[in-house]
DNA sequence: CGTCCACTGGAATCAAGGGTCT
DNA sequence: AGACCCTTGATTCCAGTGGACG
Protein backbone atom coordinates (compact mmCIF):
# COMPACT_ATOMS: atom_id res chain seq x y z
CA UNK A 1 0.00 0.00 0.00
CA UNK A 2 1.64 3.85 -0.89
CA UNK A 3 1.99 6.31 1.54
CA UNK A 4 -0.45 9.10 2.16
CA UNK A 5 1.72 11.89 0.77
CA UNK A 6 1.10 15.54 1.71
CA UNK A 7 0.32 18.16 -0.74
CA UNK A 8 -1.48 20.82 0.72
CA UNK A 9 0.52 22.99 3.41
CA UNK A 10 -2.34 24.99 4.67
CA UNK A 11 -6.20 23.47 3.94
CA UNK A 12 -8.15 26.48 5.12
CA UNK A 13 -7.00 28.91 2.00
CA UNK A 14 -8.78 26.00 0.00
CA UNK A 15 -11.85 26.47 1.63
CA UNK A 16 -15.04 28.23 0.99
CA UNK A 17 -15.99 30.03 4.26
CA UNK A 18 -12.36 31.50 3.97
CA UNK A 19 -12.27 35.45 2.86
CA UNK A 20 -9.41 36.71 1.40
CA UNK A 21 -8.16 40.48 1.82
CA UNK A 22 -8.64 41.10 -1.83
CA UNK A 23 -11.47 39.77 -3.87
CA UNK A 24 -10.06 40.01 -7.77
CA UNK A 25 -12.53 40.69 -10.25
CA UNK A 26 -14.77 42.34 -8.24
CA UNK A 27 -13.50 45.42 -7.48
CA UNK A 28 -16.69 47.04 -9.33
CA UNK A 29 -19.19 45.37 -7.42
CA UNK A 30 -17.54 46.27 -4.23
CA UNK A 31 -17.07 50.14 -4.92
CA UNK A 32 -20.85 50.25 -6.21
CA UNK A 33 -22.07 48.75 -3.03
CA UNK A 34 -20.00 50.78 -0.89
CA UNK A 35 -21.14 54.03 -2.46
CA UNK A 36 -24.35 53.11 -1.83
CA UNK A 37 -23.86 52.22 1.58
CA UNK A 38 -21.16 54.90 2.50
CA UNK A 39 -23.48 57.65 3.78
CA UNK A 40 -24.31 54.63 7.17
CA UNK A 41 -21.01 56.15 8.06
CA UNK A 42 -22.62 59.28 9.12
CA UNK A 43 -25.85 57.70 10.01
CA UNK A 44 -27.61 58.45 6.90
CA UNK A 45 -29.67 55.85 5.26
CA UNK A 46 -28.55 54.04 2.61
CA UNK A 47 -30.78 52.89 -0.51
CA UNK A 48 -31.50 49.15 -0.18
CA UNK A 49 -29.76 46.93 -2.34
CA UNK A 50 -30.91 43.78 -4.29
CA UNK A 51 -27.71 41.44 -5.00
CA UNK A 52 -28.21 39.26 -8.33
CA UNK A 53 -25.59 36.94 -9.34
CA UNK A 54 -25.61 33.23 -9.63
CA UNK A 55 -23.84 30.84 -7.35
CA UNK A 56 -20.65 31.12 -6.51
CA UNK A 57 -20.15 34.97 -8.29
CA UNK A 58 -18.84 36.24 -5.34
CA UNK A 59 -21.76 37.66 -3.63
CA UNK A 60 -21.50 36.31 -0.17
CA UNK A 61 -17.39 36.73 -0.04
CA UNK A 62 -18.25 40.71 -1.31
CA UNK A 63 -20.50 41.33 1.52
CA UNK A 64 -18.49 39.74 4.34
CA UNK A 65 -15.89 41.65 3.11
CA UNK A 66 -17.50 44.91 3.33
CA UNK A 67 -19.16 44.07 6.17
CA UNK A 68 -15.62 43.76 7.89
CA UNK A 69 -14.44 47.04 6.40
CA UNK A 70 -17.66 48.68 7.50
CA UNK A 71 -16.32 47.50 10.78
CA UNK A 72 -12.79 48.97 10.15
CA UNK A 73 -14.07 52.34 9.86
CA UNK A 74 -16.80 52.61 12.42
CA UNK A 75 -14.91 50.02 14.96
CA UNK A 76 -17.24 50.97 17.65
CA UNK A 77 -20.09 50.02 15.37
CA UNK A 78 -21.25 53.70 17.02
CA UNK A 79 -22.90 54.91 13.78
CA UNK A 80 -23.98 51.51 11.48
CA UNK A 81 -24.19 47.94 12.63
CA UNK A 82 -23.82 45.29 10.01
CA UNK A 83 -25.78 42.21 10.42
CA UNK A 84 -25.93 39.31 8.24
CA UNK A 85 -28.90 36.37 8.04
CA UNK A 86 -28.99 33.40 5.86
CA UNK A 87 -32.22 32.57 4.80
CA UNK A 88 -31.29 29.18 3.66
CA UNK A 89 -31.21 28.05 6.98
CA UNK A 90 -33.75 30.21 8.80
CA UNK A 91 -36.48 30.58 5.83
CA UNK A 92 -39.48 31.28 8.28
CA UNK A 93 -40.86 34.80 9.04
CA UNK A 94 -39.98 34.29 12.68
CA UNK A 95 -36.47 32.69 12.32
CA UNK A 96 -35.61 36.13 10.49
CA UNK A 97 -37.01 38.30 12.67
CA UNK A 98 -35.34 35.79 15.97
CA UNK A 99 -32.09 35.97 13.88
CA UNK A 100 -31.90 39.67 13.28
CA UNK A 101 -32.81 40.37 16.92
CA UNK A 102 -30.25 38.20 18.76
CA UNK A 103 -27.46 40.59 16.55
CA UNK A 104 -29.11 43.28 17.20
CA UNK A 105 -29.74 42.67 21.59
CA UNK A 106 -26.85 41.71 23.45
CA UNK A 107 -28.20 41.64 26.61
CA UNK A 108 -28.67 38.02 27.66
CA UNK A 109 -31.20 38.76 30.08
CA UNK A 110 -33.83 40.02 27.27
CA UNK A 111 -33.07 37.69 23.93
CA UNK A 112 -36.16 36.93 22.33
CA UNK A 113 -36.67 33.64 22.36
CA UNK A 114 -36.56 31.19 19.44
CA UNK A 115 -39.88 30.14 19.67
CA UNK A 116 -43.44 30.88 21.33
CA UNK A 117 -43.76 34.85 20.92
CA UNK A 118 -46.63 36.36 18.51
CA UNK A 119 -44.53 37.91 15.33
CA UNK A 120 -46.21 40.98 16.36
CA UNK A 121 -44.80 41.31 19.68
CA UNK A 122 -40.97 40.19 18.22
CA UNK A 123 -41.39 42.82 15.61
CA UNK A 124 -42.11 45.52 18.42
CA UNK A 125 -39.48 44.37 20.29
CA UNK A 126 -37.30 45.03 17.31
CA UNK A 127 -38.09 47.87 16.82
CA UNK A 128 -37.69 49.49 20.16
CA UNK A 129 -34.25 47.81 20.06
CA UNK A 130 -33.37 49.90 16.93
CA UNK A 131 -34.51 53.26 17.91
CA UNK A 132 -32.81 53.02 21.24
CA UNK A 133 -29.22 52.50 19.16
CA UNK A 134 -30.26 55.43 17.02
CA UNK A 135 -28.11 54.46 14.50
CA UNK A 136 -27.94 52.47 11.27
CA UNK A 137 -28.68 48.71 10.78
CA UNK A 138 -27.50 47.65 7.47
CA UNK A 139 -29.23 43.91 7.15
CA UNK A 140 -28.11 41.31 4.42
CA UNK A 141 -30.22 38.63 3.57
CA UNK A 142 -28.72 36.24 1.71
CA UNK A 143 -30.46 33.87 -0.28
CA UNK A 144 -33.56 36.26 -0.11
CA UNK A 145 -35.47 34.07 -2.44
CA UNK A 146 -35.62 31.18 -0.08
CA UNK A 147 -37.93 32.64 1.96
CA UNK A 148 -40.40 34.34 -0.51
CA UNK A 149 -40.85 30.61 -1.67
CA UNK A 150 -41.64 29.19 1.31
CA UNK A 151 -43.13 32.07 3.54
CA UNK A 152 -44.88 34.54 0.84
CA UNK A 153 -43.51 38.11 1.13
CA UNK A 154 -45.09 39.32 4.15
CA UNK A 155 -41.86 39.54 5.57
CA UNK A 156 -40.37 42.27 3.50
CA UNK A 157 -42.90 44.17 3.86
CA UNK A 158 -42.92 44.08 7.91
CA UNK A 159 -38.92 44.94 7.45
CA UNK A 160 -39.47 47.46 4.25
CA UNK A 161 -41.89 49.61 6.16
CA UNK A 162 -40.09 49.57 9.81
CA UNK A 163 -38.76 52.55 8.80
CA UNK A 164 -41.68 54.57 8.32
CA UNK A 165 -41.98 53.76 12.51
CA UNK A 166 -38.01 54.54 13.22
CA UNK A 167 -37.23 58.30 13.97
CA UNK A 168 -33.81 57.65 15.48
CA UNK A 169 -32.67 55.02 13.71
CA UNK A 170 -32.93 53.59 10.41
CA UNK A 171 -32.71 50.23 8.80
CA UNK A 172 -31.36 49.12 5.14
CA UNK A 173 -31.90 46.09 3.63
CA UNK A 174 -29.37 44.12 1.37
CA UNK A 175 -31.03 41.22 -0.45
CA UNK A 176 -28.92 38.63 -1.86
CA UNK A 177 -30.06 36.08 -4.49
CA UNK A 178 -28.70 34.00 -7.33
CA UNK A 179 -32.73 33.92 -8.34
CA UNK A 180 -32.89 36.40 -11.56
CA UNK A 181 -36.57 36.14 -11.71
CA UNK A 182 -36.48 36.85 -7.82
CA UNK A 183 -37.99 40.22 -8.20
CA UNK A 184 -40.42 39.62 -10.14
CA UNK A 185 -42.37 37.52 -7.85
CA UNK A 186 -42.23 40.38 -5.80
CA UNK A 187 -45.85 42.15 -5.37
CA UNK A 188 -45.14 45.76 -6.89
CA UNK A 189 -44.70 47.82 -3.50
CA UNK A 190 -41.96 45.17 -2.30
CA UNK A 191 -40.55 45.09 -5.83
CA UNK A 192 -40.45 48.82 -5.44
CA UNK A 193 -38.73 49.27 -1.52
CA UNK A 194 -36.30 46.19 -2.08
CA UNK A 195 -35.07 47.36 -5.33
CA UNK A 196 -33.97 50.62 -4.82
CA UNK A 197 -30.78 49.46 -6.05
CA UNK A 198 -29.73 46.61 -7.91
CA UNK A 199 -25.73 45.28 -8.60
CA UNK A 200 -25.55 42.08 -10.43
CA UNK A 201 -22.73 39.96 -10.13
CA UNK A 202 -22.00 38.34 -13.69
CA UNK A 203 -20.26 34.50 -13.33
CA UNK A 204 -16.25 34.29 -13.85
CA UNK A 205 -14.91 33.44 -17.07
CA UNK A 206 -12.45 30.86 -17.25
CA UNK A 207 -9.46 33.54 -16.79
CA UNK A 208 -10.22 34.89 -13.80
CA UNK A 209 -11.28 31.80 -12.33
CA UNK A 210 -7.78 31.00 -13.20
CA UNK A 211 -6.24 33.77 -11.90
CA UNK A 212 -8.27 33.70 -8.49
CA UNK A 213 -7.17 29.60 -8.46
CA UNK A 214 -3.84 30.49 -8.78
CA UNK A 215 -3.64 32.94 -6.02
CA UNK A 216 -4.98 30.49 -3.35
CA UNK A 217 -2.78 27.81 -4.62
CA UNK A 218 0.18 30.09 -3.94
CA UNK A 219 -1.26 29.95 -0.51
CA UNK A 220 -2.70 26.11 -0.01
CA UNK A 221 -0.23 24.05 -1.56
CA UNK A 222 3.74 23.00 -1.41
CA UNK A 223 5.51 24.54 -4.44
CA UNK A 224 6.16 22.30 -7.23
CA UNK A 225 3.06 19.63 -6.54
CA UNK A 226 0.56 20.97 -9.59
CA UNK A 227 1.19 19.83 -12.27
CA UNK A 228 1.17 22.38 -15.63
CA UNK A 229 -2.41 23.05 -16.87
CA UNK A 230 -3.76 21.37 -14.13
CA UNK A 231 -5.29 25.11 -12.83
CA UNK A 232 -6.09 25.86 -15.87
CA UNK A 233 -8.45 22.64 -16.56
CA UNK A 234 -10.12 23.62 -13.54
CA UNK A 235 -10.82 26.50 -14.30
CA UNK A 236 -12.34 25.67 -17.50
CA UNK A 237 -14.53 22.95 -16.53
CA UNK A 238 -15.82 24.91 -13.94
CA UNK A 239 -16.00 28.45 -16.26
CA UNK A 240 -18.23 25.69 -18.62
CA UNK A 241 -19.92 24.64 -15.88
CA UNK A 242 -21.33 27.59 -14.14
CA UNK A 243 -18.53 30.13 -13.19
CA UNK A 244 -18.67 29.09 -9.77
CA UNK A 245 -15.47 30.01 -8.08
CA UNK A 246 -16.60 27.81 -5.26
CA UNK A 247 -17.20 25.14 -7.00
CA UNK A 248 -13.52 25.14 -8.61
CA UNK A 249 -11.95 26.27 -5.52
CA UNK A 250 -13.77 22.75 -4.34
CA UNK A 251 -12.72 20.93 -7.48
CA UNK A 252 -8.99 22.04 -6.76
CA UNK A 253 -8.72 20.71 -2.91
CA UNK A 254 -10.77 17.89 -3.89
CA UNK A 255 -7.99 17.10 -6.68
CA UNK A 256 -5.34 17.14 -4.17
CA UNK A 257 -6.92 14.73 -1.77
CA UNK A 258 -7.32 12.45 -4.42
CA UNK A 259 -3.88 12.54 -5.40
CA UNK A 260 -2.77 12.78 -1.53
CA UNK A 261 -4.98 9.67 -0.77
CA UNK A 262 -3.05 7.67 -3.59
CA UNK A 263 0.27 8.55 -2.40
CA UNK A 264 0.80 10.63 -5.63
CA UNK A 265 3.42 13.56 -5.31
CA UNK A 266 1.91 15.63 -8.17
CA UNK A 267 -1.32 16.64 -9.13
CA UNK A 268 -2.87 15.77 -12.26
CA UNK A 269 -4.84 16.61 -14.95
CA UNK A 270 -6.04 13.12 -14.57
CA UNK A 271 -6.72 13.55 -10.57
CA UNK A 272 -8.81 16.82 -11.58
CA UNK A 273 -11.22 14.66 -13.50
CA UNK A 274 -11.84 12.31 -10.84
CA UNK A 275 -12.20 14.90 -8.67
CA UNK A 276 -15.01 16.48 -10.93
CA UNK A 277 -17.10 13.04 -11.44
CA UNK A 278 -16.62 12.28 -7.47
CA UNK A 279 -18.27 15.86 -6.76
CA UNK A 280 -20.97 15.52 -9.52
CA UNK A 281 -21.73 12.39 -8.01
CA UNK A 282 -21.73 12.98 -3.86
CA UNK A 283 -23.44 16.03 -4.28
CA UNK A 284 -26.67 14.30 -5.79
CA UNK A 285 -26.12 11.76 -3.05
CA UNK A 286 -25.98 13.66 -0.16
CA UNK A 287 -28.98 15.69 -0.81
CA UNK A 288 -30.98 12.25 -2.08
CA UNK A 289 -29.45 10.68 1.46
CA UNK A 290 -31.28 13.47 3.36
CA UNK A 291 -34.20 13.80 1.95
CA UNK A 292 -37.15 12.71 4.48
CA UNK A 293 -38.73 9.65 4.09
CA UNK A 294 -41.60 10.43 2.15
CA UNK A 295 -39.86 12.31 0.03
CA UNK A 296 -37.21 8.98 -0.67
CA UNK A 297 -40.69 6.74 -1.21
CA UNK A 298 -41.73 9.22 -4.12
CA UNK A 299 -38.57 8.86 -5.80
CA UNK A 300 -38.35 5.08 -5.35
CA UNK A 301 -41.69 5.13 -6.84
CA UNK A 302 -40.72 7.33 -9.82
CA UNK A 303 -37.96 5.09 -10.25
CA UNK A 304 -39.91 1.79 -10.00
CA UNK A 305 -42.53 3.67 -12.22
CA UNK A 306 -40.05 3.82 -14.70
CA UNK A 307 -38.96 0.59 -14.71
CA UNK A 308 -42.39 -0.87 -15.06
CA UNK A 309 -43.38 0.33 -18.05
CA UNK A 310 -39.95 0.89 -20.42
CA UNK A 311 -39.94 2.95 -23.29
CA UNK A 312 -43.74 4.70 -22.02
CA UNK A 313 -44.11 8.11 -20.35
CA UNK A 314 -44.79 8.16 -16.54
CA UNK A 315 -47.06 10.70 -15.58
CA UNK A 316 -48.21 11.48 -12.06
CA UNK A 317 -50.79 8.79 -11.76
CA UNK A 318 -48.03 5.59 -12.46
CA UNK A 319 -45.94 7.42 -9.67
CA UNK A 320 -48.75 7.13 -7.34
CA UNK A 321 -50.05 4.08 -8.04
CA UNK A 322 -46.60 2.47 -7.01
CA UNK A 323 -46.02 4.69 -4.47
CA UNK A 324 -49.70 2.91 -2.76
CA UNK A 325 -48.02 -0.51 -3.82
CA UNK A 326 -44.73 0.72 -1.77
CA UNK A 327 -46.42 1.81 0.94
CA UNK A 328 -48.50 -1.09 1.14
CA UNK A 329 -45.25 -3.49 1.02
CA UNK A 330 -43.43 -1.42 3.43
CA UNK A 331 -47.08 -1.63 5.79
CA UNK A 332 -47.29 1.77 5.92
CA UNK A 333 -50.20 4.25 5.06
CA UNK A 334 -49.85 6.23 2.22
CA UNK A 335 -50.19 9.59 1.66
CA UNK A 336 -52.91 11.26 -0.39
CA UNK A 337 -52.50 12.42 -4.09
CA UNK A 338 -52.32 15.98 -3.60
CA UNK A 339 -49.41 15.54 -1.39
CA UNK A 340 -47.54 13.05 -3.19
CA UNK A 341 -47.52 15.21 -6.35
CA UNK A 342 -46.56 18.20 -4.32
CA UNK A 343 -43.43 16.21 -3.03
CA UNK A 344 -43.21 15.49 -6.95
CA UNK A 345 -42.59 19.35 -7.32
CA UNK A 346 -40.20 19.28 -5.03
CA UNK A 347 -38.45 16.57 -6.30
CA UNK A 348 -38.17 18.71 -9.25
CA UNK A 349 -36.81 21.58 -7.88
CA UNK A 350 -34.36 19.86 -6.73
CA UNK A 351 -33.29 18.62 -9.97
CA UNK A 352 -33.20 14.88 -8.97
CA UNK A 353 -36.07 14.09 -11.42
CA UNK A 354 -37.37 16.14 -14.11
CA UNK A 355 -41.04 16.78 -14.37
CA UNK A 356 -43.28 19.03 -16.73
CA UNK A 357 -46.58 19.07 -17.29
CA UNK A 358 -48.16 17.92 -20.97
CA UNK A 359 -51.47 17.43 -22.31
CA UNK A 360 -52.36 14.02 -23.54
CA UNK A 361 -55.51 15.32 -25.08
CA UNK A 362 -58.39 13.11 -24.50
CA UNK A 363 -56.16 11.42 -21.93
CA UNK A 364 -55.92 14.66 -19.65
CA UNK A 365 -53.04 16.78 -18.63
CA UNK A 366 -50.58 16.04 -16.43
CA UNK A 367 -47.17 15.92 -15.64
CA UNK A 368 -44.54 13.55 -17.36
CA UNK A 369 -41.65 12.48 -15.17
CA UNK A 370 -37.63 11.49 -16.21
CA UNK A 371 -35.15 10.75 -13.75
CA UNK A 372 -32.28 12.80 -13.62
CA UNK A 373 -29.12 10.70 -11.93
CA UNK A 374 -27.50 8.16 -13.48
CA UNK A 375 -27.47 4.06 -12.45
CA UNK A 376 -25.06 4.51 -10.10
CA UNK A 377 -27.12 7.10 -8.49
CA UNK A 378 -30.32 5.03 -8.51
CA UNK A 379 -28.78 1.91 -7.07
CA UNK A 380 -27.76 4.50 -4.38
CA UNK A 381 -31.09 4.82 -3.46
CA UNK A 382 -32.36 1.71 -3.78
CA UNK A 383 -29.68 1.02 -1.32
CA UNK A 384 -31.28 3.37 1.19
CA UNK A 385 -32.00 1.38 4.58
CA UNK A 386 -35.31 2.76 4.66
CA UNK A 387 -36.38 0.01 2.22
CA UNK A 388 -34.81 -2.81 3.80
CA UNK A 389 -38.57 -4.15 4.60
CA UNK A 390 -38.90 -3.91 0.45
CA UNK A 391 -35.92 -6.19 -0.24
CA UNK A 392 -36.71 -9.08 2.34
CA UNK A 393 -40.59 -8.75 1.24
CA UNK A 394 -39.61 -9.23 -2.56
CA UNK A 395 -37.32 -11.98 -3.59
CA UNK A 396 -39.24 -15.00 -4.96
CA UNK A 397 -36.52 -17.63 -4.74
CA UNK A 398 -35.89 -17.90 -0.99
CA UNK A 399 -39.31 -18.89 0.37
CA UNK A 400 -38.96 -22.38 0.80
CA UNK A 401 -39.21 -23.20 4.70
CA UNK A 402 -42.41 -21.59 5.97
C1' DC B 1 -66.22 23.24 -32.61
C1' DG B 2 -67.25 21.39 -28.19
C1' DT B 3 -66.19 17.76 -24.93
C1' DC B 4 -63.79 15.78 -21.46
C1' DC B 5 -59.78 13.56 -19.32
C1' DA B 6 -56.33 13.54 -15.40
C1' DC B 7 -54.59 16.11 -13.26
C1' DT B 8 -52.46 21.05 -11.87
C1' DG B 9 -52.09 24.70 -8.77
C1' DG B 10 -53.91 27.63 -5.30
C1' DA B 11 -56.24 28.33 -0.87
C1' DA B 12 -58.28 27.12 3.29
C1' DT B 13 -57.98 24.15 7.12
C1' DC B 14 -56.37 20.74 10.62
C1' DA B 15 -53.30 18.40 13.84
C1' DA B 16 -49.19 17.96 16.21
C1' DG B 17 -45.28 19.77 18.32
C1' DG B 18 -42.28 23.42 19.50
C1' DG B 19 -42.71 27.10 22.88
C1' DT B 20 -44.20 31.60 26.12
C1' DC B 21 -47.23 34.22 29.26
C1' DT B 22 -50.14 35.01 33.19
C1' DA C 1 -53.14 24.96 34.15
C1' DG C 2 -55.08 27.09 30.34
C1' DA C 3 -54.75 30.50 26.74
C1' DC C 4 -51.98 31.75 22.89
C1' DC C 5 -48.55 31.80 19.25
C1' DC C 6 -45.71 29.99 15.19
C1' DT C 7 -44.19 26.26 12.01
C1' DT C 8 -44.58 22.13 9.44
C1' DG C 9 -46.71 18.45 7.16
C1' DA C 10 -50.70 16.80 5.54
C1' DT C 11 -55.62 16.93 3.98
C1' DT C 12 -59.70 18.81 1.72
C1' DC C 13 -61.85 21.45 -1.73
C1' DC C 14 -62.15 23.35 -6.16
C1' DA C 15 -61.84 26.15 -10.13
C1' DG C 16 -59.00 25.75 -14.16
C1' DT C 17 -56.77 23.67 -18.55
C1' DG C 18 -54.13 21.92 -23.26
C1' DG C 19 -55.22 19.43 -26.75
C1' DA C 20 -56.74 14.70 -28.95
C1' DC C 21 -60.88 12.94 -30.26
C1' DG C 22 -65.51 12.72 -32.05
Amino acid sequence: MKKRSVLIKNRSFLHTTYIPDQLPHRENEITNIVEIITPSLNKNKPSNILVIGKTGTGKTAVLNYIGRELKKEDSTEENCSFLYVNCEIVDNPYGILFNISNQIIKDHNNKIPFTGWSLDKVYDTIINYIESESKIFIIVLDEIDKILQKSGDDIFYFLTTMNEVLTDSKISIIGVTNNTKFIELLSPKIKSRLGEEKVVFPPYDSEQLESILKRRAELAFESGVIEEGVISLCAGMSAKDSGDARKALDLLRVSAEIAERNGDSLITEAHVRSAWNEMEKDAVQEVIRTLPDQSKMVLMSCITAHENKKNVSVITGDVYSVYKDICNSMYTVPLKEKRVTDLISELDMLGIIHARVKSFGRNGRTREIDINVNKDTIEFIKKDELFEPLRKHKPAKQTTLL
